[in-house]
DNA sequence: TGAGTTGTGAGAATCGATTCTCAATTATTA
DNA sequence: TAATAATTGAGAATCGATTCTCACAACTCA
């Protein structure tokens, strides 16, 4: 495959995901024989700078990835399967909880706990 | 000095702390001189582990460490400095954002931009 | 086709964070 | 006090994540 490919299925590796993958998540969902983790990371690299691919950083574990293109949403992670889920929505009023003197450029909500398949 | 007032040291040094505070900054606040890092990683595990220290981990950066005894609270992080402060309150609702079939055990919430000092 | 360019896999190297090792120090106990 | 036990600092070792190296394979296009 060459670089283009790569991309064309990581992208739709993320299309069909329930929420953003680390780089060893897409090197099993491609197949390790076909793609090597520094590919991977090059092609992760490379498409977070041009703005097609945003890093998504939990507390824990490595860093994960998703389209840019997705509005602005929040996650959720597994603490049994490590996987992480977009959650859709986020309530408002959050930047307001920082008190006078703080400037607020961004903020990350995470919510933690099991996941469907791990709760049965 | 002993393991106790180690512990006590760092202890204040939250009481004092206008948030979480990284094993090189307790270092750093007490003086590198008089205490090594392996010891203060000591002390974190093992008022950690007896429940009088918390961790908070964030996306990036080295784990912190907090009073246990804080209430339920949030945090938010410079990104010009890198310290972490504590947040008062709480917007209600937040785990109602995970669909049916979650079960949401617990939240982080982050707010990042520019702390009083770095603002000016 | 052939010279030059670009992309690749495999594994070594590196990174920051944390833990381990161990000899030296300090405390405890008899 | 002497023997024993616990704690410490300094730096080496380790950890998982990521990046680098480099020989090789696959492209480009004249």
């Amino acid at each position: 495959m060459r670089q283009n490919e790569h991309h064309t299925a990581i992208a739709e590796l993320f299309e069909k995901s329930h929420g953003p993958l680390s780089a060893d998540e897409i090197r099993s969902e491609i197949g390790a024989r076909n793609i090597s983790l520094a590919t991977i990371y090059r092609i992760l690299k490379k498409a977070t700078e041009e703005g097609d691919f945003k890093e998504v950083c939990f507390s824990e574990g490595p860093k994960r990835y998703e389209m840019s293109h997705h509005g602005h949403h929040h996650h959720f992670i597994c603490i049994k399967c490590d996987r992480a889920f977009d959650l859709e929505g986020c309530p408002g009023k959050i930047n307001s909880l920082a008190p006078k003197g703080f400037e607020v450029q961004e903020h990350d909500l995470l919510l933690k706990g099991l996941c469907p398949d791990c709760v049965a």
